[in-house]
DNA sequence: AATGAATGAGGATTCATTCAT
DNA sequence: GATGAATGAATCCTCATTCAT
């Protein structure tokens, strides 16, 4: 995931395209406001296929799978989407978007380095409970879809998620807050892995809020688990 | 993955029934001496299929594209195999047998908590080093072999690896050598994730020895990112 | 295209059966009274559809892009039809029901052979020139539809058709109006072909009207293109 | 289809890309050696295929209905073909190929406009008897795949038709061979159709040889059907 | 050891059709 | 009259797998 430093901008968010509201959706031409008539309809169906994409895996996911789990045949999913690989662009880009709202209000506030990453770090979990799935499928499927030109927008995101992150070490060092003696790639790895793999685990609703796990994680990041 | 405590026992590696060198390999009925004959040739091609189910995922490659990777022709795979499912069997299993052999020495070694940890990471990043691509497809494919019988050896390891781990963050507790105020479950999951995530984007041969990240690694995980 | 030489008879057109304005519509039961109410949308959407199977061919063609074409949803056109084949039905039982109108016409009129072809010819143009798209489709699915018991019809009209020409042309050989070295049948195919084949590049409102590409042909086909 | 007045040229043929025996066929980064280990099976096939799209249509058929033709699974036509489509275009290049070689041979030789006409209808009734179901599949569907770009060499052919055929019709009326009160355009337009036509009702090893039709045709076209 | 050809079980997608509103 | 949503059968195609050579 991505991250940006510049303020807000008309075109800033590489997934606005899609996420605009004001957009017509992808299969605009086939059926026509569909999307304005009943966005309800779409958005569970593409709740369920997150989850099942999330758990099985997109290739693993067959469509069928998919229509069972939303009760409906497989072929009555064409009616609301192009294909399999639109869904999943779709819970995607809508993922990102939100994410990236959060991520350029905060990186938006003139925050110190410290503050910043805690703040983003907070962001992430907050993401996480809400898009588990997605959060998941992107784990999963980015490597592979990144080279997609359906899925520039991927790359695009990754570009400024590391920006924003490497950016923030880096000015945290140079400040004196972080330390020097670290490799900032290595960190700025180490740190994005942690924070997104935990949707591999994290189950909403259980016994952590996500502010609890941010909270936890960055004492330990920052501070490390040693005592002393 | 998992962790154990117990020294060597009979039945100690969960991948041992697979490597075990005594035992036929599960396809002998076919290939009657084919493993004698050229276990050189066999090696050559579950690499070449690990590299490319880590590049693409399990699902999403062919049979073709392993052995077009190969040079041969698909058909051609099953004079050495008895199927695709059993080239991922062989390639995790191998893996998981080293692992743990390098896992169990540590473990054996009687070492204080925090050295055990250091211990531990390092191997990681040894094997990481060594078996990139295993490490890769058992990253993303792990969750869903579970269920199956015949990968139940994943469930295993993971319950040692998690045995390994979590004991050894409760011992360090115990003794005072980490931070008592930490979730110690959540701590493992962190420091679980983020070692083998690092297969996604470790190159051997790249800049960093596996020491060298994963002392980098410790020094982050320890002590923390911040100064003071 | 068939032909007849017998004057009006009860049951004489073949396509009458459809197009009998007494006769109860094919689908009656679903549209009681649709058809008395709104003929009008019916014959549009007919035109619409027709033009789209010429240009598409009737199995290349999809509902949707019926409905597209007219403005409305592919499900409502189930509202004025029972069925794509159906208008298919329709569409070319019209088209017949016209042709033969016409048709019985020159042969009830009593003209000689020469005057019977040329009257022939004429008005086949001036069907092309009114129902072209019909014509089109005519030419192009004829052959696998005629088996169809549904549409036998044109296994009827294509056997009048031929009694019409062919017994034209054979009165001429004996009347020494047409050439006697020329295999009857063939020249019969030849002259049918190239009159209906005009349908597939023939714009209605372009530079020729019917009777003058009638009377192009004409000159053509009864005393060749060469000189002398 | 198309003419060409040109003589050979290294590019002449329309189709040659295809054809061209030095090039690999355009599958064959998929399956390397297959045509070249077994055209035989290949040719087979799409003889078959010929046949079955020649009755029913191309979208009239499925690929199971070819398969079951040629004694197969409808997977297994996967292994010798890419797609459906791709078979047609084999087939359409293929015969597109050896009718270019037999016109501009023809085209070569020098002839005068009447000679070269009849020479054209001769080799074309030559390629009807030979090619029967591609000259009828090329009827029905070339239109509408003019569009598609992997069909381009279709409207490359049919250009070249065109002007051999136009401006031979138009050297004779110079040269006072044939009539000049004919609209050319028009008459090219009826001889053209006429010839390909006869496709749908040829049967080779009927009664009549190509040749003989050939001459009852130019015999028609030439000198009418009228006495005197 | 490897090839070429085939199998057969799916898998994504299309599409005519239905029907409650 | 028309819409939105769904059905279910069919279609093209993919792919792991087999096997005679």
């Amino acid at each position: 995931m991505p991250e940006n430093k510049q303020p807000k901008s008309p075109q800033k968010n590489p997934a606005a395209r899609t996420k605009d509201p004001a957009a017509p959706p992808r299969n605009a031409v086939r059926r026509k406001g569909a999307v304005n008539a009943a966005p309800r309809r779409r958005g569970e169906l593409l709740a369920v296929a997150a989850e099942v994409f999330a758990a099985q895996g997109y290739d693993a996911t067959t469509v069928r799978e998919i229509a069972d789990a939303a009760g409906l045949l497989a072929g009555s999913l064409y009616y609301h989407f192009d294909s399999k690989e639109s869904m999943l662009d779709e819970i995607l880009s809508t993922f990102l978007g939100e994410l990236w709202a959060g991520y350029d209000a905060v990186l938006a506030a003139g925050l110190g380095p410290r503050e910043t990453i805690e703040a983003l770090v907070t962001e992430s979990f907050r993401e996480i409970d809400r898009h588990r799935a997605a959060v998941a499928i992107y784990q999963k499927e980015s490597r592979r879809l990144t080279d997609q030109p359906r899925f520039g927008y991927l790359a695009d995101s990754q570009r400024r998620f590391e920006q924003a992150w490497l950016g923030t070490l880096e000015r945290g060092v140079t400040a004196g807050v972080f330390r020097a003696d670290l490799d900032v790639r290595l960190t700025y790895r180490f740190v994005r892995d942690t924070v997104w793999v935990a949707a591999s685990w994290y189950r909403p609703g259980g016994q952590h809020s996500p502010e609890e796990i941010a909270r936890q994680y960055l004492s330990m990041v920052l501070d490390g688990i040693a005592t002393g």
